[in-house]
Order: structure tokens, then sequence, then C-alpha cells
DNA sequence: CTTGAACCTCTAGTCACTGTAGGTCCTATC
DNA sequence: GATAGGACCTACAGTGACTAGAGGTTCAAG
């Protein structure tokens, strides 16, 4: 049985972020100490560990959440999942194309000041006056 | 003198943004009408352009400001300025990366999988197993 | 039995907004 | 001058995924 504090520490979790999942339902409610201190298994453990590795790979909370639920049906097809994974790596393949576009823009504003006066800097110039761009950036600041 | 409505349209602004802006003071208190209603200049169209436009750029609302009262002084060296379009050209070139390797890792389990069923699914198989990933990925998924 | 690290709950804060409820104002038309 | 209705007002709650703190309790070692 392990306390919240061990298994923070076998997940790289902050103990606070486990009691979170729990109150979202993402986590299952423990055992308890007669004092009321949560103790976990082996089964919380592997939940754990496949959330954590889910939030390195980028998926959201609610996709996670999905992906345990079709986890625990193991006879099933997984096309679902597949499509899960599918939209994970659309979204960031997306992310990626509007980063590259800002940092062109931001690289050749930098590159273009001559670094002297507040007056005359490229920097700021750009900022006021989005004509100065190459680039149709809408809602790209993400 | 225009509404907030007509101030929101022409920056491709939402009005409870501009609202929110003034909360914070990022934008200032402007004049209203007898009734009460916000009336604003040139001075502040310009202003929300710059925000908005350095928003566009994925600048942060504190470096926006920062910005802003750099822009102010034009007689400054604008070193301060560039170095926070350098310190935001950085955090983007490093979210690419992170997002790359994240891309690499997702590529890689949706082909590697056979489209079955749940039992053999390679994209669940690597969420539960980290050692089944090709990098490192630490505190990525963001 | 005492110490103190680790645990507990509850609340608020982060970032940059967005949405809603319930009310008021402005302006155009009649 | 009256009325309609679109735009405006404030105030507050919610988003995602946590993180930090206050103030109090429990557990395990010595
Ligand atoms: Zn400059
Ligand atoms: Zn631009
Ligand atoms: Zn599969
Ligand atoms: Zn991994």
């Amino acid at each position: 049985m392990l306390t919240i504090g061990t298994l923070a520490k076998r997940t790289g979790t902050k103990v606070q972020t486990i009691r979170y999942y729990e109150t979202i339902g993402l986590m299952p409610e423990p055992e308890r100490t007669r004092g009321g201190q949560r103790r976990y298994g082996q089964a919380e453990l592997d939940r754990l560990s496949f959330v954590r590795h889910g939030r390195q790979l980028g998926f959201s909370l609610e996709a996670i959440r999905e992906l345990l639920v079709l986890a625990d049906n193991p006879s099933q097809s997984c096309v679902d999942a597949d499509s899960i994974a599918q939209r994970q790596l659309k979204q960031v393949e997306d992310r990626i194309a509007r980063l590259q576009v800002l940092q062109l823009e931001l690289k050749r504003m930098i590159s273009d000041c001559t670094h002297h006066s507040v007056a005359d800097c490229r920097v700021l110039e750009v900022l006021r006056d989005h004509s100065e761009c190459l680039t149709d950036h809408d809602q790209i600041g993400a």
C-alpha cells in the first residue's frame, strides 16, 4: 500500500495533482486509513502512470479519460483509441505550423532592427503595423 | 469617437476583451457619455491594435505591457524591446522543438498500430509504457 | 510519549479570456 | 414625444490543468 506521497514520487506527479485528479473523477477514491489518509495499490499506480504519460504526450485530460474507458474493454476494436491519437497528432501539427509562422515573423523583426533607439526600432514598428508582416496570422498566438 | 462595439470590430477584438484589458490596466479608462457608455479616440485604437498584434505574435500580456511602456519613450535605446522579442522567439522555438518530439512519438504509435482490438493496440500500449517511446519527454506536453 | 514529516480539507490564484444574467442607454422611426 | 430594439452597462462564474497556501491532524520512528 502506497501513501499519496510515494505514489507521487513514483509517477513524477505532485501530491496536489493526484488529489485534483480525484476531485475531477479521473482517479478513483482510494482506500483510507482509520485516520483518513489515502492508500493506493498497483491498479492506481498503473492508472496514474497512464494518465501522466498521456499528459506528457500532450493529450488533454478529456482525451485521456476516453482512452482509459477504451483501455478497459480489451475485446473491442481500437479504432476509437487510434482516432483520438490521430486527432492529437493533428493538433500538434497545427500548432507546430502556427508557431513556425510566428518564429519567422519574430526572427525577421529582430534581425531587421539596428538596435538603436525606440524611435526606429523595427520590433516596435512591426508590432504597431501588421502590414509590415509577411504572413496573415489571424488567431495564431496560442 | 468610437463606441466599444465599433472599436471591437475595427481591431478584431471582442467587446468583453476590451473591458477585460481595462480592468487589468492594459487599456486606459476611456471617456464616458452622460449615460456611462465608453467612447474611444484614435490613441486607444492604436494602443489596442498594438496589443492585439502582440497577442497574435504570441507575446504574453505582461510582455506587451512592457513593450507599451518602452514604445512611449522614443528617445531611449531599444535593447529592452529587442530582448523581449528575443525571449519570445526563444519560447516559440522551444515549443516547436518540444512539439516535434511529440509529433514523432504520436506518428510512430499510430503507424505501428494494426488497428485491430484494444488488446493489442499500439497506441494504448505506448501510453501504458513509456519505455516504448523513443524519446525522454519529461515536461513536454504543453 | 514525543517529535516532526507527511498528511488532511478548503480556498484562492494562475493566464487570457468567454459567457451569462439582469438591467440601462441610445438612436431611429413613427 | 413615444416606442422599439440593438448596443451598452456591471458583476460574476467558468474554462484547463494545475499550483500554492493556511491551518489543522495523523503516522511512524526513536
Ligand atoms: Zn529594436
Ligand atoms: Zn502581423
Ligand atoms: Zn490501435
Ligand atoms: Zn513516453
